[in-house]
RNA sequence: UCCAAGAUCGGUC
């Protein structure tokens, strides 16, 4: 039992969700008997696949094999109810929970979250006994993805009162809810707090500073952030190429691609559209082109709608509408 | 051997 449960989280983990349900049925196939540990990492699988039905159905195997007490089978089974949009099974599963733990509730607040259901997710926040830094952080991150930076430094605040430290995962809401503000002085407050506090400036805190000093209209805090980050990974290139490319530095946008080459960092398709849209903001019609061809040819990529978006958009700036067309009729997705 | 929260994807309308 102990190797089939590491067999089937290593596939559940490693992006093969399909062959750890494969396993799994193989496994009670062969009268393996599953114990506590198995239901979870088959559950997880369950959730990655979009298959709420086999989950449901592997719980109620749980039940029968008398395992349907253990928190984390119970709590996966929640999280993948409320992930895969199925919120009145979610929430029936947790009405049920005779013994519910600290995971369970935070659980059901990130899951409505997830909803959209921020009422509900405040609801079920303000009826919890205890909370923790990810229960506050849950609530903060709704507020802030959903257009309500202000609730979001409400929050912030409470859970402040209340004598939580805030994470790293706190302040990167925290600075999405900058974003939305478009407040610098907040986000460099929020940056500083940061510094103040130990933070590393992490891959995930970084860009995510990156992202808010550019759109807060400080590119060159952006930057700062950027040389001085001791680790990037593709997400904080696409995010300083794209804030190069908005603010009208669209050479140096092209520049930055080419270091980004040269430590072997894999573009994707959002790496091109920031170069497609920096080409478009300089009038770079030959060299979109070459990008353009290049993205699929060198790497790959199929252009998506966006990619023939800027295309057309240069194309016609430089009043080169018969090319705008001819790349139109040859699309082979839906223009939009 | 097990569970929950986080970032980049433009302009325009």
């Amino acid at each position: 039992t102990f190797t089939w449960n590491i067999m089937i989280r290593a596939h559940a983990q490693n992006g093969a969700p399909s062959d750890a349900i494969f396993l799994y049925n193989l496994m009670l196939h062969r009268h393996v008997p599953p114990d506590k540990f198995t239901f979870p990492f088959v559950i997880k699988a369950c959730l990655l696949c979009h298959a709420i039905d086999k989950g449901k159905e592997v719980h109620g195997y749980a039940i029968k094999v008398g395992l349907g007490w253990d928190f984390y089978m119970q709590n996966t089974l929640m999280d993948m109810c409320f992930k895969c949009g199925d919120m009145e099974y979610g929430r029936k599963v947790f009405d049920k929970m005779r013994v519910r733990n600290i995971v369970s509730w935070t659980t059901v607040v990130s899951g409505l979250v997830a909803c959209g259901d921020l009422v509900g997710a405040h609801e079920v926040f303000e009826s919890m006994s205890a909370r923790n830094v990810v229960s506050w952080t849950a609530m903060i991150n709704g507020y802030a993805k959903n257009e309500r930076p202000y609730e979001a430094f409400e929050f912030f605040r409470r859970m402040q009162m209340e004598q939580v430290r805030p994470n790293e995962f706190t302040l990167v809401s925290l600075l999405v809810a900058c974003t939305e503000l478009g407040s610098l002085s907040l986000g460099t407050w929020i940056h500083n707090f940061a510094l103040k506090n130990g933070f590393e400036i992490s891959v995930h805190l970084g860009t995510a500073l990156i992202d808010m000093y550019s759109k807060c209209g400080s590119l060159d805090d952006a930057i700062v952030v950027f040389d001085k980050m001791p680790r990037r990974n593709l997400a904080t290139w696409n995010a300083m190429i794209t804030s190069l490319g908005v603010h009208g530095r669209g050479r140096e946008a092209l520049e930055l691609f080419g270091e980004m080459e040269k430590v072997n960092v894999r573009p994707d398709e959002i790496t091109f559209i920031a170069l497609l849209c920096a080409c478009v903001h300089e009038f770079l019609v030959y060299e979109a082109y070459g990008y353009f061809k290049y993205m699929t040819k060198h790497y790959g990529i199929a252009p998506m709608v966006e990619h023939y978006g800027c295309m057309v958009e240069i194309f016609c700036r430089a009043g080169m509408l018969d090319e705008a067309y001819e790349l139109v009729k040859s699309m082979d997705v839906e223009p939009d």
